[in-house]
DNA sequence: CTGAAAGCGCTTACAG
DNA sequence: CTGAAAGCGCTTACAG
């Protein structure tokens, strides 16, 4: 028996099992330990053998060391997860269902806020540079951020991106638009009004845009003054809300999240106007809250989970090639989902 | 100039700047880089050397391979939070403030969610003995994972644990508790109803101990029958407590969780029970959904962003002893927020 | 104040 | 089919 000289000064002792004690004790090569527990075995390793390291293995409780893995063949496996905000229950779907299927891969996700971490780009880029990640996906960026992300795109897949090319998930936010449009047109509603998020995302641009080529498509009508905009701040988004449908001119109105049509009802419920008798609200995302509110909320559905999924999946193909593919995007189908919320204009306002 | 032989067959060209590639361009030593980018120069380098070596870093980009780093010191930089639930809003808050003083300690989070991954605690395990994570915060254990978790307990930091004993991080339930109670009685309410969250935690056992010892307090009487328990699926939850409020005996009701209290509404609209006019209802956590219910939720806040970050620092400190200090939790006010969902039980029920 | 060297625990050609 | 050996990129006593 090899006595161990331990060094003073040297990382104290570790106390886990390594390859070479699985070794020692089953009296092979740490090579062989090696290509057996990392599954390289066929052809190279008889069978009596392979069985006997997976025993001691199994029996010892050894654990391989990720980090002497991901220094040796030079990637973690580990991704990270941006997303805008991690409050949103829609976001905590999309990371229950990324993490799931990163979990079938053997990999570990890093959560990132966008908007409580400022300088989350950076902190990607760094995440990346030193291996801490292997790669990113990046829900919903700003186009801020893109000039700092260049440098790593390859390790990046987008989901919404600012210019939709560059997304690797998309969402067919024109089929939903053109279904809510519909929807409501189909109830008599001439105009329409717009309570849109205020933030600087391409994703919430591309709603209003096709939320116009739609009305365009049916002839109807859109003002200036018939949209306003808040953060998903409830108070604030209700304060914005309440001046905004104060004497409004519109018997319906889009909003570009199920929280900003919360706020929209608050200050409905305020100012006295009766969902849906006097005006229709139509929301974004179906959460819980879509159904919690009171008519239920006719909202458009995203599969966050087809999407958490997806995205993983191509994330982790795309970090095997060795240049990024530009292949099409796949686009995720949106459903709408009609609830309690949408009527025909009854009783006109103003 | 040595030629680096760059051997046929060994991990592929990495390209990222390494302390080597630092060295040799500054023209000293890998060890003096180490010491000065580890910020271990003090007393050991010049400040010429110093400075020469940290400009030499910025400009060529130099980021430490964290692998290499963790390999060396035994311990990644990396901590899991593991919560019941992502996707409600409560543990996002949790999250964000447990990322944020991660991140000041240069540590970045896994989350781990422990209802839709049924191996959660086996997982951790494997994850801190493969060394990808330090330590862990888990937020609300339920027994049954405890057994596996003996063998990491050291690394492990407990939120509202099964054994209060064993919590780093505790909530003060029965002031909580306290403050619900006598705020139903000084309204006038003598029985109160209890709407409980299905789900075999500790932390919810303990609510309703601290609160039927509080009625006991008020001399107020409980009977089995005023309560039940539900997932927090919404519409089994609606449909538990439709039949639950049908002829309720009670005036008041607790809800173990404000989603709970939503579904309590959801059932109380179907029913043509007003609120609070004929029933009042509390519930527990504030989040969002809170202030969109009409009338709005009368609540018990939980102070999530001290949580997050007192369960880190705590977390990071128990990880530098060698032994667990069975010091005394730290324990997290919680208030009751009054709002229009409780009033004096003007109508008598059946 | 600075550098040479060992070694953390793996993976992977390579030789036998 | 198996083993000896190199080397991933760091940190840290140790020698000078």
């Amino acid at each position: 028996m090899r006595a161990k000289l331990q060094k003073a000064g040297d990382p104290k002792a570790r106390g886990a099992v390594t390859s070479i004690a699985v070794a020692e004790v089953a009296r092979v090569s740490q090579s062989t330990v090696s290509l057996v527990l990392s599954g390289k075995a066929a052809g190279r390793v008889s069978t009596a053998t392979k069985t006997l390291v997976e025993e001691t293995a199994r029996r010892l409780g050894y654990q391989p060391n990720v980090s002497a893995q991901a220094l040796r063949t030079g990637a973690a496996k580990t991704l990270a997860l941006a997303v805008p905000n991690v409050q949103q229950p829609f976001f905590g779907q999309i990371f229950v269902a990324a993490e799931l299927k990163a979990r079938e891969h053997d990999y570990a996700v890093i959560l990132i806020d966008t908007t409580t971490d400022l300088l989350w780009a950076e902190r990607l880029v760094g995440m990346i540079r030193s291996r801490l990640v292997s790669g990113c996906i990046v829900y919903a960026n700003d186009a801020r951020s893109d000039p700092t992300l260049t440098s790593v795109i390859g390790s990046v897949l987008f989901v919404e991106a600012e210019d939709p090319n560059k997304s690797g998930v998309d969402l067919n936010v024109s089929g939903a638009m053109r279904a809510v449009v519909e929807h409501l047109a189909g109830l008599g509603h001439q105009r329409i009004g717009y309570f849109a998020a205020e933030y600087p995302k391409a994703a919430y641009k591309r709603r209003f845009e096709s939320f116009l080529s739609e009305l365009n498509r049916m002839g109807l009508p859109h003002r200036a003054q018939w949209r306003t905009s808040a953060t998903f701040e409830l108070e604030a988004a209700t304060r914005r809300a309440k001046e905004f449908l104060k004497n409004a001119p519109f018997t319906a109105l889009f909003c570009d999240d199920d929280l900003l049509a919360g706020a929209a009802y608050r200050a409905a419920r305020q100012l006295g106007i009766a969902i849906p008798a006097q005006l229709s609200i139509v929301g974004f995302n179906d959460i819980e809250i879509a159904r919690l509110l009171d008519p239920e909320l006719t909202t458009v559905a995203i599969p966050a989970d087809v999407i958490g999924r997806t995205a993983v999946e191509r994330l982790l193909l795309q970090l095997q090639r060795p240049v990024k593919p530009a292949g099409p995007a796949f686009v995720a189908e949106l459903e709408l989902r009609v609830r309690g919320s949408t009527a025909p204009p009854e009783l006109q306002q103003v």
